[in-house]
DNA sequence: AAGGCATACAACCGCCTTTCA
DNA sequence: ATGAAAGGCGGTTGTATGCCT
């Protein structure tokens, strides 16, 4: 509380990474793992606060980052759940392997929010009924924002648990559990169909919510750690359902 | 060729949540 | 129970690059 930013300290480098920079953060982490961004300053000689080497590291030099262009299928994956989720880049990012939230924030901020924009044709509608009452394709379904639960949440120690994949693992938490939970309230409300009770609740408390395959909220650590194929096969159930959800929902509601 | 403008994206800022002593 | 520290997130800014006139 009241805390001054770290990176406004003085003394401590600011602007573009140097290529030396990297190197050093590359192989401090690859010597000693993510987490306790505090020190890894100060352990790998870099004039830099904590929190800019964690996101270099996150948004830049992870291994296991997807360069070069969103494709096409991603491209339209981000408008389906930016249409579910709203602005919760992280959420998305989860859904998106190898890509940062960083990243996807900054596609859609500078291609995907324009080009919606100045799309103004509606769900359905004819071009005639369109051009009456749309002003803007229904792109918000926002919920408050949600609680982190602790119980999918990576502690710092998780999070220094020598792997490369701690953001990774942790966007995998949710993607496999707390937002999944999230998403299925959210349908319930679109729907009509309130879960039963404060969504809150549910969210927290329901130990046993089924969105669907490939969609459970799970605790079991070994359903956390899931293969990579896995994981490729669970976001596309997911895709296939945020399809069919989608569609359930223009079926039922007039959007514009 | 040069200047202005638009675009893309890396990086920073500030706030919130979680953890831990 | 409380407050500080650390991590995480979304919004915003700064700058490099490309395009147009």
């Amino acid at each position: 509380m009241g805390r001054t930013a770290c990176c406004s300290r003085v003394g401590l480098r600011r602007g573009p990474w140097t290529p030396r920079e990297d190197t050093l953060l590359v192989n401090y982490i690859q010597l000693h793992g993510e987490g306790h961004w505090r020190i890894v300053p100060k352990k790998a000689g870099l004039l830099r606060c904590g929190k800019s080497c964690r996101l270099r590291w996150m948004n830049y030099l992870r291994p296991d980052i997807k360069r070069g262009n969103i494709t096409a299928d991603e491209d339209d994956l981000i408008i389906r759940l930016h249409t579910l989720l709203g602005n919760r880049w992280s959420l998305i990012a989860g859904r998106l392997p190898g890509r940062t939230d960083n990243e996807i924030k900054n596609y859609w901020n500078s291609h995907l929010s324009k080009r919606l924009n100045t799309n103004t044709s509606c769900y359905k509608k004819s071009p005639k009924e369109a051009s009456k009452s749309c002003e803007k394709p229904k792109s918000k379904i926002h919920l408050p924002k949600p609680i982190r639960v602790s119980q999918f949440s990576s502690t710092k120690k998780d999070s220094f648990d020598g792997g490369s994949t701690s953001m990774a693992s942790g966007s995998e938490y949710s993607a496999h559990g707390e937002d999944c939970a999230e998403v299925f309230n959210l349908y319930s409300l679109e729907l009509g169909r309130d879960g039963g009770g404060n969504k809150d609740d549910d969210f927290v408390n329901n130990d046993s919510i089924i969105i669907g395959k490939g969609c459970e909220k799970s605790t079991s650590l070994d359903q956390l750690s899931l293969g990579k194929d896995d994981m490729l096969d669970k976001i596309f159930e997911e895709y296939q359902q945020l399809l069919e959800v989608e569609d359930h929902l223009q079926s039922n509601f007039s959007f514009c």
